[in-house]
DNA sequence: TTCGAAATATGTTTTTTAACATAAAAAAAG
DNA sequence: CTTTTTTTATGTTAAAAAACATATTTCGAA
């Protein structure tokens, strides 16, 4: 096995993952002698939809928004990736082709795993099956709160709803108030279910409120109490 | 291993799912020796929202719905499951309490499979882990395809939608129009993400325009492409 | 079978959200 | 650094859906 060596500090990165520490030594020699690393800029398409999945796709550095296609040239961001976690798995195992596209929010290195690789893995590794089944189980929970917050709640809660997922995936910088991600207001929308106009009116209603403190796209919360109040009340 | 004997045939039906033809001889009668069967009345709560799993569940006669508790008393049905279906097994492999409740449809038979058993199973088959991997990613596709249609489509398309979706899922009576599943309007409602009043009227609409016949809870579809049509434009 | 409750039907009003319009600011391209 | 394009901001109008109101019908229980 040879990689570059720029390729190396990320390898080790990569297979140090919790989800790899399931395979036997003999596993990990295999992964590690089949996977790719590949680097997408920002706004750049990973996979698109209605293709067929070629690879399990393991983030070692950036975010990933998962998005599908919707009426009239809306789209909806359905979850998003940080760096650790995984994404394209969902219609591999379904064996189906994507339903969403996943787009690069900022330069992102991805580390992919062939479709036949991972195949193999799971079929002869029960804890690594058992892992995928868990994490499959929480995702789909998860897509029925979404759900149910973005059909029921009014437009301020979806919002509220959708800064504290940012905040809860991505987290604070260090200033610890700065949400840690930069989208833009369409990108909030889509993720929020309203219209781009909308996703900007209310959020400047919530730096009127002093909810929030906005500094272009970089959002400031300054009352997650407030918000958390906004979330819950719908 | 004993049973009653009105569940003789209910286990034998039971024991020739596809799912279960995984199994090995031995691993099929640990499984028959700790099932329970248990029946529910329409309209009685199968398991509850915010309680822990207990069982998987393998709905044998019936028909069930998942719902989801919303916001100012309204709900959300998330999916619904036919017979030789199975369900509550999302919150279990992510060893979470339901986020959802499933209500039986109609008089429903269910066979209950204890937490432990099918952990046990799962751990020691990896064709069956692997059956879960693939049940829940075709799972999650379906409610991301839901959520879309849920979110951008107007009362019309989403209306078509859920008669489409009751149609795919439970067929056709004998005379090849009726649907073969009896909701009440709130119901309808509950899958369409619209208010009661909303989906009688929309539904009165169709009929109308003779894209339904309505009798009572009973319906006709009487032009599937017209329905394929606005469910389409959204 | 009758009575009461729940579900359905339909019309009206109000609220919410989308659509549209225009200007200013910011980012990207040359 | 200037020009062009995209994004953001904000006001106005229009459309969609919810809320409300009131019969009527159907269903269940007594």
């Amino acid at each position: 096995m040879t990689v570059k060596s720029e390729e190396l500090d990320l390898l080790a990165f990569y297979s140090q993952w919790q989800v790899w520490q399931l395979l036997t030594a003999e596993e990990r020699i295999m992964l590690q002698e089949n996977v790719i690393f590949r680097h997408y800029e920002k706004n750049i398409a990973i996979y698109k939809e209605g293709t067929l999945p070629e690879y399990l796709m393991c983030v070692v550095r950036g975010k990933v928004m998962i998005r599908k296609e919707g009426f009239g040239g809306r789209s909806q961001i359905m979850r998003m990736i940080k760096s650790g976690e995984m994404c394209g798995y969902r219609a591999f195992f379904a064996e189906e082709n994507y339903v969403t596209e996943a787009v690069a929010c900022e330069p992102t290195t991805i580390c992919l795993v062939p479709s036949h690789v991972i195949q193999k893995l799971i079929h002869q590794n029960v804890e690594l099956a058992c892992y995928f089944v868990k994490l499959l189980a929480v995702d789909l929970g998860e897509s029925d709160v979404h759900t149910v917050s973005l059909t029921q709640k009014h437009i301020r809660g979806r919002l509220a709803d959708s800064l504290l997922f940012l905040l809860q995936k991505y987290g604070y910088e260090p200033d610890g108030k700065t949400l840690n991600i930069s989208l833009t207001r369409e990108d909030l929308a889509n993720l929020s279910n309203m219209t781009t106009s909308n996703a900007i009116r209310t959020l400047s209603q919530f730096a009127t409120e002093k909810i929030v403190e906005i500094q272009g796209r970089k959002i400031k919360i300054e009352r997650e109490d407030v918000l958390r109040k906004i979330a819950h009340l719908g």
